[in-house]
DNA sequence: CTGAATCCAGTCGGATACTG
DNA sequence: CAGTATCCGACTGGATTCAG
C-alpha cells in the first residue's frame, strides 16, 4: 500500500501535526480550523478551482459551475475576497462588468487542495469498498 | 512571495486540478466532494488527528478532545469507519473496552490534511490582515 | 449584468436522559 | 464504559423577488 519513504514521511507528519495540534487553540481561532470551516462548505473549493482557469466575471462563473445558486455564489465570493484569496474590480460599463481573479494567496491554496484532490481520487475505490462492507454488514 | 519553483509547480497543479475537475461530475459521485464533505464537518478532523497519536478507547478519545460532546464523537467515529478510515474493536470485558485505531488508508489521509494544515498556518497572518481590511473598508 | 433581501426547508450539532 | 434516543435551536443553502 505504502512504500517505506511514504510511510516515513508520514511519520513526520503524525508527528508534527500533533505538535501543532496540542499546542494550537482549536476550538478559538486556530488558522487549521478556520481554513476547514472556509473550504469546507459547500461551493468554495469549486469556486477556487473554477477561477483556477483565469479571471472570470460573475455571470462566466455562475454558467461554468453550473448547478450553483446565484446567491451562494455571491456569498462564497464575499468569503473569499474577505480572506484575501480573490480580488473583485468593477469596470465602470453599462450594464456593470465585474471580474473575478484569484490573487497569488488564493492561487498558493491550490498545492494543498491539490494534494487533498489526489487522496480523494486515488483512494475512491478503497473507501468506496469499505463503505459497502459496512453497509451491508449493518442492516 | 513565492519562488520560481513554487510557482511552476503550483501551474502544473492548477493544470492537473481543472482537467480533474472537467471530466468528473462534482455533484454526484465526485471523490474530491465527499472527501470534502468527510473533512468538513466539525470534528473529523479533529478525531482522525488524535487518533494519529495511536489507538485509544472511545472515553479516552472524549478526554482528549475535551470539548467534543459524546454524541458527535460517536457519530464521528462511524462515519470514519464506515469509510474505512478506522477500525473498531470491541473486547469482551466488563465494563466493555472499544478500541479505535486508525487503519492505514486512515494514516494516508495525514499527508494531505499535513499539507492544509501547513497552508493554514503559513497563511494565517496575510489572511487575518485580509480580513481586517476588508471589515473596515466595508462598514 | 451584478447583485441584495426575504422566506423557508432541511441539516447539523448540543443537551439531556436512558440502556446493557 | 460505551453507547442510543429524543428533543430542539441554530445555521446552511435553495428559490424567488426586487434593485441599480
Amino acid at each position: 500500500m505504502l512504500d517505506e519513504q511514504e510511510f516515513e514521511a508520514q511519520q513526520e507528519a503524525i508527528r508534527a501535526l500533533n505538535a501543532a495540534w496540542k499546542q494550537t487553540d482549536y476550538l478559538g481561532t486556530c488558522p487549521v480550523r478556520q481554513t476547514l470551516d472556509r473550504i469546507g462548505d459547500k461551493w468554495t473549493v469549486l469556486v477556487v478551482l473554477c477561477l483556477g482557469q483565469g479571471p472570470q466575471r460573475f455571470r462566466e462563473i455562475l454558467r461554468n459551475i453550473e448547478v450553483i445558486s446565484q446567491r451562494m455564489l455571491t456569498v462564497t465570493l464575499r468569503g473569499l475576497e474577505r480572506d484575501g484569496l480573490v480580488t473583485r474590480t468593477v469596470f465602470d460599463t453599462r450594464p456593470p462588468t465585474v471580474e473575478y481573479e484569484l490573487t497569488d494567496l488564493g492561487k498558493s491554496l491550490f498545492i494543498p487542495l491539490m494534494s487533498l484532490a489526489d487522496w480523494a481520487i486515488a483512494n475512491e475505490p478503497e473507501v468506496n469498498v469499505a463503505r459497502r462492507k459496512y453497509d451491508e454488514r449493518e442492516q
